[in-house]
DNA sequence: TGCTATCTGATAGTGTCACTATCTATGATG
DNA sequence: CATCATAGATAGTGACACTATCAGATAGCA
């Protein structure tokens, strides 16, 4: 099929084809001759993922370029096939917030009272369940973010929760093990390991959503809920 | 205090404070003198709620705005705060993609096939937990998003998952729902509801992700990790 | 009182990002 | 052979989150 083809059925214009063929998120057609390419299923697929990624997702075009190329040199072992993988997907947070007031720590890689003590709990949980992961894995630093900031605005007391978070994600980690496991190809598995993290934050945030206002609803609305 | 000290106590420098008092982030200081404003805790306070909300919750300045709007005029029963607050932390999704080639649907809403699958499977989930969510609700609306984007992109299979994670994301609901509960003041409780939804997104995330990489170990790897 | 650092409020500029528009030369197709 | 689509290149656009600069006023100290 041709580029106009590709267009119509994916709904994607030609000229962001183009400019995704240039970022290399899409590999390039089969020239037929100097001013025509032929695409295939392949590419289609291709094009519909990586607007998945982009729109449900909200990763960047860069973000995307990488991991697609995690996918496509596929090879080593699994786990760490599906290690680089889902490294690629954890977001980047900024610099965290203020070193603040008092004291001023010169130092480079500088990590403020909150930071610490997230890092502190972090490390328990990953004790505490006998998780095999590296201490300095990019999920486990994210996670350190997250709870580093809530210290911040005042709401610390959030990290008492983290047990029972643990053991939700603990089921749906394995939940999505599975679901990851049963692909066989190569290719298959890793790009399953990008729609299921990406895709499934999505679905598992709407869905916790949807449980909070049922939760809400119940402990506090007797009436039926507004929209 | 005034705001070069907020922007020191911080870490977020004065133009970008004032950036945020123009944008409605931020109220006003109390002006002392026709040029000089002085600022409280509860600015401090605020400024790191915004911070958090930009960089871990990923949400944008006018998203911030809104939600922050309806922290701040809390009135109406408690259950309908909660909601309206809720609602507005849900991400708007482009259109979906494609109405794919065959059949030109002419309409306005029109809904592609992908789209009135998930819808079902929504609306049956929301049946068989019985929920208590008007069907259309932001958060179901965003979970129909997403599954059509997995149908899309071929993982249309993931769906079976849905009860397994519904389940957990109930469990984790309920838990939000404790920790919001024992909020008194009003204004606190729905900051927590903003707090808890965006940064316990990105919490769970992080342990989703980390439990994964567990996961993969147990089930792939029989050395370390690799970072 | 003079002096400097800081402040308010206003306006304009910057860099990034995801496209989008335009153009030339060429080929496909009826 | 006329019309349309295409490859590839370059430049432009609009949204967004800041960031820079300025004028005029004030704070606080020698």
């Amino acid at each position: 099929m041709r580029i106009g083809e590709l267009s119509r059925r994916t709904g994607v214009p030609v000229p962001t084809i183009k400019y995704y063929l240039r970022e290399g998120l899409l590999p390039a057609g089969e020239l037929t001759s100097p001013n025509q390419a032929s695409y295939g299923d392949a590419h289609e697929r291709r094009l519909r993922l990586v607007r998945a990624l982009l729109e449900v997702g909200g990763l960047s075009v860069a973000a995307i370029g990488e991991v697609l190329a995690a996918v496509d040199d596929g090879d080593g072992p699994v786990h760490d096939l599906l290690g680089a993988a889902a490294t690629r997907l954890v977001p980047e947070y900024g610099g965290g917030g203020a070193s603040a007031g008092a004291s001023g720590s010169a130092g480079g890689g500088a990590a403020d009272a909150e930071t610490v003590l997230a890092r502190e709990r972090v490390a328990r949980l990953i004790e505490d369940r006998g998780w095999r992961i590296a201490s300095g894995n990019k999920a486990a630093e994210a996670l350190v973010a997250a709870l580093a900031s809530l210290g911040r605005v005042g709401h610390g007391g959030f990290v008492a929760l983290l047990d029972d978070y643990a053991e939700a994600a603990e089921r749906v980690g394995r939940i999505d093990l599975d679901y990851v496991a049963r692909r066989v190809a190569r290719e298959d598995l890793v790009e399953s390991v990008v729609v299921g993290t990406v895709l499934g934050d999505a679905v598992f945030a709407a869905l916790r959503r949807m449980a909070q206002v049922d939760a809400s609803a119940r402990t506090f609305g007797e009436e039926a809920p507004t929209a």
